[in-house]
DNA sequence: GCCGCTCCTTCCAACGTTGTACAGACTGAT
DNA sequence: ATCAGTCTGTACAACGTTGGAAGGAGCGGC
């Protein structure tokens, strides 16, 4: 069985509540009597029993991360970033992923382990802005994607269509003149996707360079195979684009292995540029240009916001957008025409 | 205030133990009853709390899973199978990283979120035996990795040995004979790393062919820049294998970005197996063949041992030899020469 | 030597839940 | 009509902890 301050306080000859003391570094207690009990609790090998703690504080210092995929490096690299924030603040870090599908997101949202959780951080795909109207969970959420409508909930994105802009726009210095993009689907609510779309859209129309439908590569999943598919098919479709702006370095490195197998040289027949900045990219045959969002600061602002909202419990959660930094991380994909 | 078994024991005009009763489908309820109930408690919204829950019961639920480095996506890829299998069972997952550092380690191992946790699986790169030894906590805990000496832990493992030599025996099969080594290092008590050098010395030495200490090369951890670095030692000190077998899927992409720097072409004039089978493998430029731990299966394995202890608190840990499978994928990085 | 003050320790209750024991009501058989 | 037996719902205690209030010991001053 395992050991209670009741057992501490027998050994020591005290009661529960002056071991409850000394484990708290409560202030009043006299050196000696500190030490006595001391003793106690390392000879039995007393650990406080958390359970009873949270239930008596009602906090757990337990946040939940849920995220698509695991096996997506980007959240992979995020959820690693989260742990660390959320270390330095004393919690630990409850870890789901969703498979991007929007029913478990809503169930996710719905609540989540109610009640052992103080906090809930969410990445969601196609969540939509009516699943979370309703929301009667009170456990304190905040969304990882930019902000929509009036939710009354923080969020935390970088500028996606700057950031697609910026791409375009390293791509057009580069005399590139027939970008694609690659990762549109019409069907999904991914909001990056649309807006990483738009930054195209609006790059290249700013420019004067036409943004034809052709040039634009759906996908059905936002994986290696999927960005494989979609170049694929735009190639037997007669599409010859001289660059390539992906959806996310996962598509663009699927793309960079059809464009290999067809022949077409990176960076020289085509430029690719991806975007999440994850590891891999950095060590392919052609390593990859890529939008690099800070991941780290994504992770403290949401881990922050938490904490923020957890202190001011009284006044309502304000929704606003916390915004995270991205620069172009400039490598072999998109070097000069030789 | 959130709605406790009171609330809808007042509303509905009830014993709370009636309505916990309701809740958790106890069998000797009327309809009615059930009914009347119900009807509170969705009014109310009642959601149990899982802390007192666990308080009263004993259990939390939850597993903690401890890792190196979720950044590595073969454990990014396990951690998404342990939380796939522990949701199948009502488990949840609390993700940590170690860092692979022996002290985070034996700081985890030693009560990591004593009391809210029911079982720990941990994945120890630097851990000895000795930190093990006097284990305090009563936190039932599996390990991952080969059995050694006389733990009374479960622990979740390939055969090693065995998989190295498939990968070695595999790559003489091709007729390959200066076949490296890369990823050792005799600093670190990372036991795969010697197990998977000492079965690549085994298969070398039964096949009659030299396995010189030229042919190892070592690293200082095991990413993709340490297998570059140390593919480039040893070109640079003039060696030249005509195959290499990595310490894991990383290390061997490390090791082909820096062939193709120097223009060797991989699979001619090197062939590469790596171990792990992580999915970046499978979309560079060459794709790697390499050897592919059955993951689900090891996540499985390791949430069902901690279960099955838990069940039988009685009775001692076994410390069983928990053995999942393995199998060779071969990819182009080893296709025959042309 | 007594009073009052301070400082430390103890007692009690509560967090929200569930297991055990029990009380009451109803059923059917005698 | 009574009794045993079954079925339903209730009361109480306990899980391990902490906050608040009350109790007690020690000390100095008169």
């Amino acid at each position: 069985m395992r050991v209670s301050l009741k057992d501490v306080a027998e050994r020591a000859g005290v009661s529960i509540k002056t071991v409850s003391n000394v484990v708290n570094n409560y202030q009043h207690v006299t050196p000696g009597m500190r030490a006595r009990v001391q003793a106690a609790i390392d000879e039995l090998g007393y650990r406080p029993n958390m359970t009873a703690r949270h239930l008596r504080k009602g906090r757990t210092g337990i946040l939940a991360l849920a995220v698509p995929e695991l096996g997506n490096p980007y959240f992979a690299e995020l959820a690693g970033a989260v742990i660390d924030v959320a270390a330095e603040h004393d919690l630990t870090v409850l870890l789901d992923h969703t498979g991007g599908e929007r029913e478990r997101e809503v169930l996710v949202s719905q609540g989540f382990r109610a009640g052992v959780i103080d906090g809930l951080i969410l990445s969601p795909l196609e969540l939509e802005v009516e699943d979370l109207r309703g929301r009667e969970d009170d456990v304190p959420l905040v969304l990882l994607g930019e902000r929509e409508y009036d939710l009354p909930y923080d969020h935390i994105a970088i500028d996606n269509v700057a950031a697609a802009r910026t791409a375009v726009r390293h791509l057009l210095g580069r005399g590139r003149t027939h970008i694609a993009y690659l990762g549109a689907r019409t069907d999904s609510a991914n909001r990056p996707a649309h807006l990483r779309l738009a930054g195209w859209r609006a790059e290249l129309t700013e420019a004067g360079v036409p943004a034809p439908d052709s040039l634009i590569g759906p996908t059905g999943g936002w994986d290696r195979g999927d960005g494989a598919e979609a170049m694929a098919r735009m190639l037997d479709a007669g599409v010859r684009p001289d660059a390539v702006f992906a959806y996310n370095d996962l598509v663009a490195i699927g793309a960079m292995r059809v464009l290999h197998e067809r022949g077409l040289r990176v960076p020289w027949d085509v430029a690719v540029v991806g975007f999440d900045d994850i590891a891999e990219g950095r060590f392919g045959a052609v390593s990859l240009t890529t939008v690099s969002p800070d991941k780290r600061s994504i992770a403290r602002l949401a881990v922050e916001s938490l904490l923020r909202t957890l202190e001011n419990r009284a006044e309502e959660p304000e929704g606003r957008e916390l915004v995270a930094e991205f620069r172009l991380v400039e490598r072999e994909s998109t070097l000069g025409r030789r």
